[in-house]
Parts: C-alpha cells; sequence; structure tokens
RNA sequence: GGAGAGAUGCCAGAGUGGUUGAAUGGGACGGUCUCGAAAACCGUUAUCCGCCUCAGGCGGAUCCAGGGUUCGAAUCCCUGUCUCUCCGCCA
C-alpha cells in the first residue's frame, strides 16, 4: 500500500499517476484517506494529553506511596478526576479512524512509474523489444494440446481423474522436460548471483497482506480452511514474506532470491477457447526471482532482471517480445511491469511467460520491510520479482515451434538437462 | 490425537502492581590503550504515532494479540494465537 506520507505530500502526484490505471476511485479516496488523517491526528493529539495527565497523577500517587505518605496519596487519587470514559472513547475512535485509514489504504492501486503508458487495456501495451524470429511452421502443424497427445507426454484426462480439470498429469519425456527446465533456470540463476530458496507453498493470512494478494485477490488462492493457510499463487508470496517485519542492514543489499515452487490459482471465472491446453491452468510449475534493493537502485536492478529473463529466452531460442504494460493492465501492486511473450507458432499467439515487476515501497509498506540508510534514517526497500520462468508456456511454446516431422526438437542448451534431443 | 511448559530488547536471560523502555550477560558499533591486534576499560545499541519555537525539544504507544481489574499492569484475571517438550501416529 502507499504510505501516508506520500498521500499526504504528493497527492497530486498520486491522483495523476491512478489517472493512467483508469481507477475510477482515485479522487474519492484519496479525499477520503486525507480526511480521515485529519481527524486520525487531532483524535491522537487529545488523547496523548489527556493520557499525559493521567500518567503524571499515577506516577505522583507512585511517588508518595513510596514515600510512605499514604494519606496524601488517597486524598490525590480521590482528587484525579476521572477522564477514563473521555479516553476510553477517543482510544475507540482512533481505533475506527486507524481501521478506516487500513482500508481506504487497501484499496488504493499502486502509482505507475513515469515511464508507464496511460491505457485501459492490453491494447495499450507498448513492445520496447523484439527478438527472434517468428517461425514458419509446415502446414500441418498441430498446437501443443494436440502434440502432447501425439507424444504422450502430458495427460489432461489423468489430471481430471485424480483432480480436475488443470491439473495435467507430465509423462516420460513430458515430466523429463520439466524437471530439466525447472533446474536450468535455477541454474541460471545461481550463475546471476541469486540464492536459492526451497520455501512451503503454502502461507499464512498475514503472508498474503504482505504481499498484497490479500485482499485484493481472495477468490484466486486456493485456501485450507482447517488450518488457515493458502496455496501459493506465486514464490514472491513465500520468498518476499521472508522479510516481513525485517530491518536490513546496507551490506546485505540488494538482496538475490530464486526459488522453484508450484503455484497454484483458482482461476474462477476464466476459462474459454482461448485457454486451451497449458495456456491456463489451476497448478503450475515456476521459477521466481525476487530482489530487494534500496530505493535508488531498483530501477537499475529491474533492467537486470528483465536482462536475465531475455536470455533465458534467448537460450531457449524462443522469438520474443518485450512489453511495457500500460497502467490499466498492470497489477495492483506493481509500479512497473514488463511482460515478456513468447510467440506460440501453431496457435499464432503471443503468449505471457514472464512478468517482471518493481512494487517500489508498495509491498515494503505493508512487509514492514527496512533498512537503515547511511544518515541512520529509516528508510522503506524496494520489492521487485520476476518469473524466471513460468513453464506450461515455455512448453506450449517450445512444443509448437520446434516440432518436425521427426518429433520435437529438444534446443541444445536444455539436452545436458532433459539428457534426450528429440521427443518423438 | 493425548499431556505439559512457555511467549520480555539483536541474542541469552532477570523482573515483589508504582520514576521499568525494562536488571545482568553476550554480540554489534564507536572510543581509549597498542607499531598493529588481542585483552582491559569507557560509551552507544529500539520502533511506531502525534505536537512544537523542527539538524532540536516535548508527549503518547509498544514486554505475542485482544479484552478486563486498578489512580497505576511486563507483573493479576479472561479469551485467542503461536512455539517448545514428552507420549502416540508417521514420510
Amino acid at each position: 500500500m502507499l504510505t501516508l506520507q506520500t498521500l499526504r505530500e504528493q497527492t497530486d502526484l498520486v491522483l495523476e499517476g491512478l489517472k493512467k490505471r483508469n481507477f475510477k476511485d482515485a479522487e474519492t479516496l484519496v479525499q477520503q484517506i486525507i480526511e480521515n488523517d485529519k481527524l486520525r491526528r487531532e483524535t491522537q493529539t487529545t488523547l496523548d494529553t489527556l493520557k499525559a495527565k493521567s500518567n503524571a497523577d499515577s506516577k505522583k500517587i507512585g511517588e508518595l506511596m513510596k514515600a510512605g505518605k499514604a494519606d496524601e496519596a488517597s486524598s490525590l487519587r480521590a482528587a484525579i478526576a476521572l477522564d477514563k470514559d473521555k479516553v476510553k472513547s477517543l482510544e475507540e475512535s482512533l481505533t475506527e479512524f486507524e481501521r478506516k485509514q487500513q482500508e481506504i489504504l487497501y484499496k488504493i492501486p499502486n502509482v505507475p512509474a513515469a515511464i508507464v503508458p496511460a491505457g485501459k487495456s492490453a491494447e495499450d501495451n507498448i513492445t520496447v523489444h523484439e527478438y527472434g524470429q517468428v517461425p514458419t511452421l509446415h502446414t500441418d502443424a498441430l498446437p501443443h494440446w494436440e502434440l502432447i497427445k501425439k507424444y504422450d507426454i502430458i495427460d489432461f484426462e489423468l489430471g481430471i481423474k485424480i483432480a480436475g480439470a488443470g491439473f495435467p498429469v507430465y509423462k516420460g519425456k513430458g515430466a523429463r522436460l520439466q524437471r530439466a527446465l525447472i533446474n536450468f533456470f535455477l541454474n541460471e540463476a545461481g550463475q546471476a548471483g541469486y540464492k536459492e530458496i526451497q520455501p512451503p507453498i503454502v502461507v499464512n493470512e498475514a503472508s498474503g497482506y504482505g504481499t498484497g494478494q490479500l485482499p485484493d485477490k481472495e477468490g484466486q488462492m486456493y485456501f485450507v480452511n482447517e488450518d488457515g493457510l493458502y496455496l501459493i499463487p506465486t514464490a514472491e508470496v513465500p520468498i518476499t514474506n521472508l522479510y516481513r517485519d525485517v530491518i536490513l542492514t546496507e551490506d546485505e543489499l540488494p538482496v538475490k532470491n530464486v526459488g522453484y515452487t508450484p503455484c497454484f490459482r483458482r482461476e474462477a471465472g476464466s476459462w474459454g477457447a482461448h485457454v486451451r491446453g497449458l495456456n491456463r491452468l489451476h497448478q503450475f510449475d515456476k521459477v521466481e526471482i525476487v530482489q530487494i534493493s534500496r530505493p535508488e537502485d531498483s530501477y537499475r536492478i529491474l533492467d537486470e532482471m528483465s536482462l536475465h529473463v531475455q536470455s533465458l529466452l534467448e537460450k531457449l531460442e524462443l522469438p520474443y517480445r518485450k512489453l511495457l504494460l500500460c497502467g490499466g493492465d498492470m497489477g495492483f501492486n506493481s509500479a512497473i511491469t514488463y511482460d515478456m511473450e513468447v510467440f506460440s507458432a501453431a496457435q499464432q499467439r503471443w503468449l505471457e511467460v514472464s512478468s517482471v515487476s518493481n512494487f517500489e515501497t508498495f509491498q515494503a509498506n505493508r512487509l514492514k520491510l527496512r533498512y537503515k540508510n547511511k544518515d541512520g534514517k529509516m528508510q522503506l526497500l524496494h520489492t521487485l520479482n520476476g518469473s524466471a520462468l513460468a513453464l506450461p508456456r515455455i512448453v506450449a511454446a517450445l512444443l509448437e515451434n520446434n516440432q518436425t516431422k521427426e518429433g520435437i526438437k529438444i534446443p541444445k542448451v536444455l539436452v545436458p538437462y532433459t539428457g534426450f534431443e528429440m521427443i518423438d
């Protein structure tokens, strides 16, 4: 969430920014928060004054008691005007102002960075980079949902039998390919200086709030009611939450972590023809990179991270494009997001395989993730993350783009990991 | 699942209801000493909120969380959460 300070001191910039998101309630909410904040502070001041007085009185009684002047103490006790009701009601309204503040803050999305274009939907995203030749396939080329049947490597029917739709079973070379990709991605990240983390794949409610999935995306996560745990929709949640309520020192920065986890998404109400096959799943594998940095470094690091993702795609010999998302297409928490899309030849579509974002202080504020800067001042850090990479659509693109009459060719870089060169 | 113990500062660990934001030890940082280091000694070692005459000052809050008793709660009472130990079960 945004900091009160930002909302108070840079109101116009916030409103300007939120306009780029096409966020309609901006004016109302910002006005509410500022009004509420004013009342909150007034209440706080009144309450503090009142408490200061009663603290002083109590202290006096204590001193008298200690000095053995019990009579004076009890007469003072009698003389003290009891403002308890007043304190109580002030405390209640303070709590209410704080609750309201929190409630409103949760509703305001992050302010897009200066270079983020305004826009309503994916139509308004800007292609900032393109790589590789879009392959032309022979006329009887198949989409991946046919290929996986032909070579018997991924089985949706079996998944339905044991779990449900959107939970595929990977078999034989299909399973092996998954493992190869995961290892390849982890190794590449390791070489780029990321520390490997294997986190739990369930998280508690506090973690959901920490990275901003809650309360915004409540319905998107699988929830284990009995234990109050959420299945993670991305490794971002556990890995970033490792740093909830943490104060780092400058020499620990930047933090660079990478983790592989399965990811679970309910994807309620988002099914249709365009999400066939591997395009959208309830459970999928992803390697995620996460960085935590000083504010002044985060944009350099954003570039570093997206270049890392790009290098993976290039090594996999996949044609891709890099998009700068417009305000309206960006996630709630993000200040700036680059999407990487690979071209899926048989579907003739671009598929999103990675999203690299800088959240600036938006998550850190919820997480209370800070560091002490050179001047000894507490400062919120910046958090960033990116998929490096999400597997299913990479697999879809690899299968479709590399299909030949003899079988599906495995990119050279993966062969040491798969142990085979061809799926046939 | 059954039984018990506990939750205090960066860590360990005290704490009779009254100047306790909190003893003591350790660590870390700064200093003295030293050619340098170790040792020793001295000092520093929270965070959030509010107000003001805003490089500073003052006040409030915080000893798991939320209630309660009291002039006054880390300390007493209730509720919740979490952790640990033992037994059972088990990869």
